[in-house]
DNA sequence: CGCATTCTACGAATCATTTCGTATAATGCG
DNA sequence: CGCATTATACGAAATGATTCGTAGAATGCG
């Protein structure tokens, strides 16, 4: 049972978008355009459809006041990214979040600050048993 | 530069069957087929002709000593896990490995002894410093 | 042997996603 | 104002993934 309503899953173009709009913050379409196109190639209004795509699934929202309407993401960028991390547990490590973990952990070169962190959130979550 | 020829990223119904691969083992189409049935509706040709276009891809060997041809998995497990992570990594998580962790490990339920395993890995990245 | 069952192969329908062309409206500037 | 530029909207083609029907070969059993 869940409290909120189900989230669903972003396509692959989807993500990227809302990758950039986590990035760059609220952005018109132009703007999402430009920065996707450094990339890879990508006309402005296959961009542009999809965001009105993603605006009609509620994946975002618009402002319309100006001319050029600016986009935001209507989740929170860790509630998408839980969605997707779900999604691919769920799929490709038999449930196992923690096996998903360990296998983005090791050979990835990661900071000493960044294995701190994640050292401060074991501590964290031990001590909530 | 990889040294390795670069590893395409299965597909979604691709990924549920190397699933079913990795915990039963090498496997007939019909056991793959029961087994994913189960999960979900899928008819057998379905599975048949998805493990087809995985073996033309090089997804998948197989043996067709016996009528029943058994199909094994040609990339590790982890190999497969790797390519999929990096890809979410990629699109999602700004590149960003230890993230994707981070989030995967808080707020799901991990048992002590894996939050040990995480650590000891953690120990054993600092290490090699 | 002859039939029911179980396989593989393969074409093609269906469905989802991505892509873009075209029409048309708003804007800004000389 | 009139034109070039830049927007949105929208239909629909193109591509990719999934699904399944059908045909025909192998197998096994009474």
């Amino acid at each position: 049972m869940r409290s909120k309503a189900m989230e669903q899953k972003p396509t692959n173009s989807e993500v990227d978008i809302l990758s950039v709009l986590w990035r760059l913050g609220p952005s018109s379409v132009r703007e999402v355009y430009e920065d996707m196109n450094q990339r890879r190639e990508i006309g402005y209004t296959t961009v542009l459809k999809l965001m009105q795509i993603m605006f009609e699934k509620g994946l975002v929202t618009r402002n319309e006041d100006s001319r050029a309407h600016i986009y935001s993401p209507l989740q929170a960028q860790a509630d998408t990214q839980r969605t997707l991390i779900d999604d691919l547990v769920e799929r490709a490590f038999g449930g196992s979040a923690h096996k998903l973990a360990l296998n983005a952990l090791s050979s990835k070169k990661a900071t000493p600050e960044e294995l701190a962190e994640i050292r401060s959130l074991l501590d964290h979550l031990e001590e909530q048993k």
